[in-house]
DNA sequence: CTGAAAGCGCTTACAG
DNA sequence: CTGAAAGCGCTTACAG
């Protein structure tokens, strides 16, 4: 492959020249700037980003660590922070951490190896040492969706808070008194913060949240498997059963199926993070829907400002209901055109008539 | 950051020792090598793998760019792929195309100024001028799931043709006889495969594949969405649509829903690529299930085999049909067990008795 | 505007 | 077994 020097031989010129030329240095003479331009297409000329990073002490590289890539939600997550990222001119680097807090570890680590500039996380159960390690030596970081409290680093993420107390409106007007909840590990923050908000909202309608309703999930499918059996298994088993998250959303529906019981007529189901199957699933899943792609960019260019000098923001973004028929709803009246409706882009700010925080899914 | 000067000068060595020592080098004392891993200890130290890479010429990376991450067919392949990298010592970076040519390009150019010792593909329409330019340029490369016609790079993949002839055979079996396909491009080896497989498939049952029952997709929701709305349209509309991956599934279930119309008394559905929410379907969808985490081990251990000289094979694995109810077959008659059985892992090696290649879906 | 030279943090023949 | 030194491919003060 061709370096450098190869460059400036070919060109006539010294490396320094070629440098400055593909670093667009303003001193540069229009000739030599030719000459240059001409050896590098003739010789195919790539820069070697390795030497230049060792050298500059930056490689315009993040790192993203997940908790679990399998997840549509960290991947639609993953998605938009590769694109926001690729526009600003970094690239991203995923560890998928499975959940599990040495694979965070092992990715925490390698990716400081490789000397990223920052390291965007949705940490694990508690968070790993490793991790614990960089945000206190400084690395420029940024928690999405899950944050560790009491460490210093701004924090993108989505407030279920009012969606929560939605949801809990909409299953208390269809009858449900008895509701519980599939968490996911109480040392994550979206694992305690969901059962907290549902806690409240339940108790703004006089009902409480038993411990036997409170299902120790993993935001794995299994997980919410095996807490729905148990709820099952329970003298009096709950009405509805809240997943803090899509996968464990799944893990309940095997669950119910595998007893022959039916969605909503047996027992109501809802889920935290909107994903599109739910629409198409049987019945179609009321759910929280987070800004994903939102979140994700937000998260990069708060991490991008940290590593550019300029002061960070954390951001907090509404999530929202989206009702469909797993909670007992009847289906929503509609109309079947022979043509389906344009595409109507969702307006940009509610109007006063549509200012109900409760949404209606499309479907 | 320390340095290996700061190691070798706290531990009274030469960086050269620290070196050895780091690397495992025999020729060590071993009272250098105490004193080495203590400072090292002290300090917190990290080898610098910028620097490192810089002067072996390694970078114990991969780089993996498929055609959409937000397809969890990708999703599961990209995760296999990194545990076994992992197993292996590499690393992988993932470049998400979004099945745009220009994107893969990007990918491709900034995964080789990187420097990573080798490339996993899955080509995008046609594939593109820098992704092909690096195959001929002799980078360690594998192809996954699709490949390029004439590019002498390895292949692993999964061969779908024993399936799709399993599935017509099944659709034919329920009285099917008009029987449509959406394609993806036509210049994906998936897209243009499947349909020939499936042609050949309806030709062994002396059936045809009118062009107007084959629409063109992209392996995008939305295009399965246009494609069945157009085959809704014909005078004459097929009693099967065939969708080649599961977004377009998804897009055909939204419009086949959209018209009021029922899965699979109105219509039939089947798709190529099992996802785990085709169970929960509404109604579960009749899928091809590639053996996707094998396909994207042994991807990798084709490209380290490549990369450490020694010679990569090409892997093609079976595919398989996983009947549902989409097709119009009643419900598969069980017994609701009040425990569910436990984990039956798969035997290893289908019994006489078993050699069936329809296999029944386990819900 | 240009080039020679130093140096980023490592590894590795080479000499001892 | 150990260290001094060269060199990987760049960038960037410094001198001219």
């Amino acid at each position: 492959m061709a370096s450098i020097k190869d460059v400036a031989a070919e060109a006539g010129v010294s490396v320094a020249t070629v440098s400055r030329v593909l670093n667009d240095h303003p001193s540069v003479s229009p000739d030599a700037r030719t000459r240059v331009m001409a050896a590098v297409q003739r010789l195919g000329y790539r820069p070697n980003a390795v030497a230049r990073s060792l050298r500059t002490d930056q490689t315009r590289t993040l790192g993203l660590v997940i908790s679990d890539v399998l997840n549509p939600y960290f991947t639609e997550l993953a998605r938009s922070v590769e694109e926001e990222a690729r526009s600003l001119g970094y690239s991203v680097i995923i560890g998928n951490a499975d959940e599990r807090p040495e694979i965070e570890d092992h990715h925490v680590r390698t990716l400081l190896d490789r000397r990223i500039d920052g390291l965007l996380v949705s940490p694990t159960d508690g968070g790993s040492p490793g991790m614990l390690d960089a945000a206190r030596a400084g690395t420029p970081m940024v928690f999405v969706d899950r944050w560790i409290a009491g460490v210093d680093v701004p924090v993108v993420r989505a407030d279920g808070r009012t969606a929560v107390r939605d949801l809990v409106a909409h299953l208390h007007g269809l009858g449900h008194r008895r509701l519980a909840i599939i968490a996911g590990p109480a040392a994550t923050t979206t694992g305690s913060e969901r059962v907290e908000a549902f806690r409240e909202a339940l108790a703004a309608h006089g009902l409480a949240l038993p411990d036997a309703y409170i299902g120790q999930g993993d935001f794995q499918a299994e997980s919410g498997r095996r807490a729905t059996e148990r709820f099952l298994d329970l003298a009096e088993p709950p009405e509805v059963v809240f997943a803090a998250d899509n996968l464990m959303a799944l893990g309940a529906l095997d669950a119910v199926r595998a007893r022959g019981l039916r969605v909503p007529e047996d027992i109501a189901l809802a889920a935290f993070d909107d994903i599109p199957w739910f629409v198409h699933t049987d019945p179609p899943i009321t759910a929280i829907a987070q800004p994903t792609g939102e979140l994700g960019r937000a998260a990069v260019r708060a991490l991008v400002d940290r590593i550019e000098g300029r002061p960070p923001q954390s951001v907090t973004l509404p999530a929202r209901l989206v009702v469909r028929r797993s909670c007992g709803e009847p289906p929503p009246v509609r109309t079947t055109p022979v043509q389906p409706p344009p595409e109507q882009p969702t307006p940009p700010e509610p109007t006063p008539a549509q200012q109900s925080p409760v949404q209606r899914s499309q479907s």
